[in-house]
RNA sequence: CGCGGGGUAGAGCAGUUGGUAGCUCGUCGGGCUCAUAACCCGGAGGUCGUUGGUUCAAGUCCUUCCCCCGCAACCA
């Protein structure tokens, strides 16, 4: 037992001040996909996942909430439809689940951060900037209106603040080499991207603590500060198996990490400032971080605002948990993004699992029913044609595992589905049916079926960390339940005995009516989508957005002559238009507003008006008395209205304007 | 010249060390009837973004330019 290789593996923590969303669910898949195989390969695996639940965004929900923070996350993380119900819900296979709030973590941080500070890598340093007291809150330069605070408008000062930095420009060249072998950080494309973007530039020490927020692992030995997301949020890796705590007690057993998957937005803290922390510790560093990609929507990134999150709840109670998974590790490699779709993943369903997996499990277990009642019998006769599948079949499991260890799932799954196609050739090639019409022909009947099941018995041992539900049905329909059905007997053919006895189940994975369910998800969406706009029109408190959507349905709401009469619409005549330097979307607009001095507005719509001078003593509408905003280091004052729609060759937008005689500073009303 | 990724059949993608350009869906035609109107075979469809080069041989290596998409301040 004890000489079982072991093997550590862990997803990000993730952050719950929100409901999670379907890339959580990729990432999380894919961990436990991996964490399946390596327990079925024989490693005593560790799977670690949880959630990072400190910090100033958490404190500011729950104050808009009106609940305590630990309220708050307790919420989120255990809650209904809760994180640890979404991980029960996909089938995940976690050994761990690690809260960043659990007592014995927060007490191994203060000891972490201690160990630090005493060995030298963290030191008191000052944290200097601009200041607004009210608020509470340092600015930069650039951030700052007019000089003044870009919250509040008020003044701010020059003030300097103690805060803790950890030396991580000391471990700048031991983290660049190993960077470099090659090995640490994977897809390989990365290495450069975090080579020559943070590193190359020069590493500066990191601030690791705070004193503007309080929802975090305290100091203990200088109060006030709290420590910051970096080693509170990093660390759990180790504090999860018993570093400088007690709560457990295997941290010799399996660090250093064999792999952190994580998402590549945050590769950069996992291969650069994680080792370096580690390295102060004197502690090995993990094998490897794989930055897999992300899931995009219609091309472009998932967004709360756009309303087109995916909620990965829906699509797993529709379409079964093991169809999704399946999708979710089928459609696109781990390294690079993909293109998330709701056509994609059905028709992705209806091909590989309901008409080739599973019609080849229904087509052969109801032959082997009707022309053998259910029990094959011990006479073969074998036919050169059979040699290539059993082959194939016999190969594939080699073929599987290589792919499979360098967390190519994708290739995995193409390569077990391409016998599976083979399989249904097969039957066509042999022709059960005209077999079954002979009596002499029915050795040979036998040996066909059985040809069939052992397919099938290999594909499915091998489909186990993808569908692990799936598999146990499609297992016993086949009468490969039990030891039969395990993946030590998946590289080897004719582990079904000879009078293999099946029985006919429902079907595996039953097919989906395309265009129906499109619309429907798409009903769905739209009103979604409803709600996301209805409550980004509405400037109101930041609080609960999401059960505030789903209480009001989209109600149609009026507004008072008194709210309308508040927006200041007047005519602005074009004096100038320009570029703004650095940005390629921003147009500048100097303005005759009718005030005597020129207003200037900017207006992201340079897309649409390229030749800006064009647009020189044009009559347009401006609001002037939003509140100013500054932008790429210009302050606009005021905004311009335009028309827009979205139309099939992407958004079309034209600029409202006057006819010719309307003085700048007409009222519009 | 901020950094990085990418442009391959109508759509979505694969192409590891240079050696006949492939897969899935769609489409057109055919076959089969065991099966979840599923399965099997065949056809059509690509100057592999562009320019020049290295080579017996380039989607693959070097080079010019164009376009898309991410990343830090930018859609009022």
């Amino acid at each position: 037992m004890q000489e079982r290789k072991t093997f550590y593996i862990t997803t990000p923590i993730y952050y719950p001040s929100d409901k999670l969303h379907i890339g959580h669910t990729y990432c999380t898949v894919a961990t436990d996909v991996i964490a399946r195989y390596k327990r079925m390969c024989g490693y005593d695996v560790m799977f670690l996942t949880g959630t990072d639940e400190h910090g100033q965004k958490i404190e500011e929900k729950a104050k808009a909430a009106g609940v305590s923070p630990q309220r708050f996350v307790d919420n989120i993380v255990d809650g209904k439809d809760g994180i640890r119900d979404l991980w029960k819900l996909m089938n995940i296979s976690n050994d761990r689940f690690i809260r960043t709030t659990d007592d014995y973590h927060v007490s191994a941080i203060q000891r972490i951060f201690k160990k630090m500070y005493e060995n030298g890598d963290i030191y008191k340093g000052k944290y200097a900037g601009m200041y607004c007291t009210p608020c509470e809150s340092f600015w930069t330069e650039s951030q700052l209106v007019e000089g003044k605070c870009p919250d509040c408008g008020r003044e701010v000062r020059y003030a300097e603040e103690e805060a803790y930095f950890f030396r991580l420009s000391k471990y700048a060249n031991k983290v660049r080499a190993l960077l470099l072998t090659g090995e640490f950080l994977e897809p390989a494309s990365r290495v450069n991207e975090m080579v020559k973007n943070f590193i190359d530039p020069g590493l500066e020490d990191l601030c690791v603590s705070r004193t503007s927020f309080t929802w975090g692992v305290p100091v203990d030995f200088d109060p006030g500060h709290v420590v910051y997301v970096w080693i509170d949020a990093l660390s759990n890796y180790i504090t999860a198996l018993g570093y400088e705590n007690d709560r457990y007690g295997d941290y010799h057993r399996y660090w250093p990490a064999d792999v952190h998957m994580v998402g590549k937005e945050i590769v950069r803290f996992h291969s650069i400032i994680w080792p370096a922390m580690l390295m102060s510790l004197d502690e090995p560093v993990p094998k490897k971080v794989f930055g897999h990609g992300w899931l995009l929507l219609g091309g472009g990134k998932m967004s709360k605002s756009k309303g087109n999150v995916v909620d990965p709840v829906i699509l797993a109670n529709r379409y079964g948990v093991d169809a999704l998974r399946f999708y979710l590790m089928r459609e696109f490699p781990l390294g690079t993004d993909g293109s998330f779709s709701n056509e994609l993943l059905i028709s992705r369903i209806n091909t590989d699992l309901a008409n080739d997996l599973g019609n080849l499990l229904s087509r052969t277990v109801a032959m082997v029913e009707k022309y053998f009642e259910g029990t094959l019998i011990p006479e073969r006769r074998a036919e050169p044609m059979d040699a290539e599948l059993v082959a194939l079949a016999s190969a594939l499991k080699g073929k599987y595992e290589k792919q499979m260890d360098s967390y190519n799932t994708q290739s995995a799954l193409e390569e077990i589905f391409r016998v599976v196609s083979r399989a249904n050739k097969y039957i066509d090639e042999t022709a059960p049916w005209v077999l079954a019409k002979a009596i002499e022909d029915r050795p040979r009947l036998a040996s066909v079926l059985y040809n069939l099941l052992e397919v099938l018995r290999i594909a499915l041992s091998l489909l186990v960390p993808f569908m692990p539900e799936s598999c146990d049905k499609g297992f016993s329909q086949i009468g490969a339940a039990g030891a039969l059905g395990a993946w030590e007997r998946a590289g080897e053919w004719g582990a079904l005995p000879e009078c293999a006895k099946v029985s006919k189940g429902d079907a595996l994975f039953p097919r989906i009516d395309l265009k129906k369910e499109l619309a429907e998800l798409e009903a769905m969406q739209a009103e979604k989508e409803a709600t996301a706009q209805a409550c980004a029109a509405t400037p109101a408190e930041p609080a609960g957005e999401a059960s505030a959507a789903e209480e009001k349905p989209a109600a149609p709401s009026y507004i008072g002559f008194d709210e309308f009469e508040k927006v200041k619409l007047r005519v602005a005549v074009v004096k100038s238009c320009e570029f703004v330097p650095k940005s390629d979307k921003l147009l500048k607009f100097t303005l005759d507003t009718g005030e005597g001095e020129d207003r200037v507005i900017l207006s992201g719509i340079r897309g649409w008006y390229p030749e800006p001078e064009k647009l020189v003593g044009r009559r347009l509408i401006a609001c002037v008395n939003l509140k100013p905003r500054k932008m790429c280091g210009v302050e606009s004052c005021g905004m311009l209205l335009s028309a827009v729609t979205e139309t099939d060759e992407g958004e079309k937008l034209c600029l409202l304007e006057t006819g010719e005689g309307m003085p700048g500073g007409s009222e519009v009303c």
